[in-house]
DNA sequence: TACATATTTGCAACTTTGTTGCAAAACAAA
DNA sequence: TTTGTTTTGCAACAAAGTTGCAAATATGTA
């Protein structure tokens, strides 16, 4: 895992940092997306918040994690699959949001459906946020 | 106008204030979706900041508004149609948002588009958020 | 390995955004 | 007009995010 990680931050040509290869390891740990609040609360004391908030932004600048828009406007992230780039996301998947558990999935195998703007509108992406009950609660 | 605001505040049995009736007056001639921000401009100094995100709460939750899920985490507001009230919002439509003007825009007469989901995953809720270039900006 | 250079971090100070309790002001009903 | 209820503004606070800068850490080279 340790050893996984440096290589995905030297990949993006990153220098390999206790705090990256720590939160890199918490989104690869995690089966949901992750909020600014709950990297906090997983490193304890470790990092100081600002080294958070810049981390995160460096790793959607590089294509490795992808920002998540909720209903209830706190942002989460993902790791992104793939084909994402610096600069370039291809992040084509709806989000789940299980309104019992609160966890935030990317469903990756679930295109985005198209929609028929009005006329004179253009599109150049679609965001889909479904909430409901996930798996695992429907199942308990 | 000013009466025909204050005829929806009765309706909705709320008090007819000036901070109600200017704040729903400026939904009525915006024609798109406002923040928190945006309200606090229009107003000047004219209210407190404290009133201006009690009016929009108590506008929610009558149903004379509902707020937009947006891709960059910032929580606007536009009319409600018809058919919503106290508790009950219908507002089954997509929110489209422009890149170069940023006006957030209902679009009332498209449908959501059904999604399917994963086995085990049930859904109460579906937020399209579309992101492009909206009718002005493409004319212009 | 040791050094020089470039990058990242932590801290402090600050801004912006949102919340709460409470007394004064405004409103609604009689 | 009077009375009781609701709303407002203020103050104080909490949470979330930003910026500049010096110290610490990482990287590439000798
Ligand atoms: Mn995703
Ligand atoms: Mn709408
Ligand atoms: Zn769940
Ligand atoms: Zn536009």
């Amino acid at each position: 895992m340790e050893a996984a990680v440096s290589e995905i931050l030297k990949r993006s040509q990153l220098s390999v940092t206790d705090s990256r290869k720590r939160i890199l390891e918490f989104f690869h740990q995690s089966s949901g997306a992750l909020a600014h609040a709950d990297i906090e609360r997983l490193s304890g004391e470790q990092f100081d918040r600002v080294t958070i908030y810049r981390t995160l932004q460096t790793f959607v600048e590089k294509g490795i994690i992808h920002s998540i828009p909720t209903a209830d406007n706190s942002i989460r992230y993902a790791l992104c699959k793939d084909d994402c780039a610096e600069g370039h996301h291809h992040d084509n998947h709806i989000h789940f949001v299980c309104d019992k558990c609160g966890t935030t999935f990317c469903l990756d195998h679930v295109s985005i459906p198209a929609v028929q703007l009005p006329m004179g509108f253009t599109s150049s992406q679609t965001d889909v946020i479904v909430s409901g009950v996930c798996k695992q609660c429907n199942a308990a």
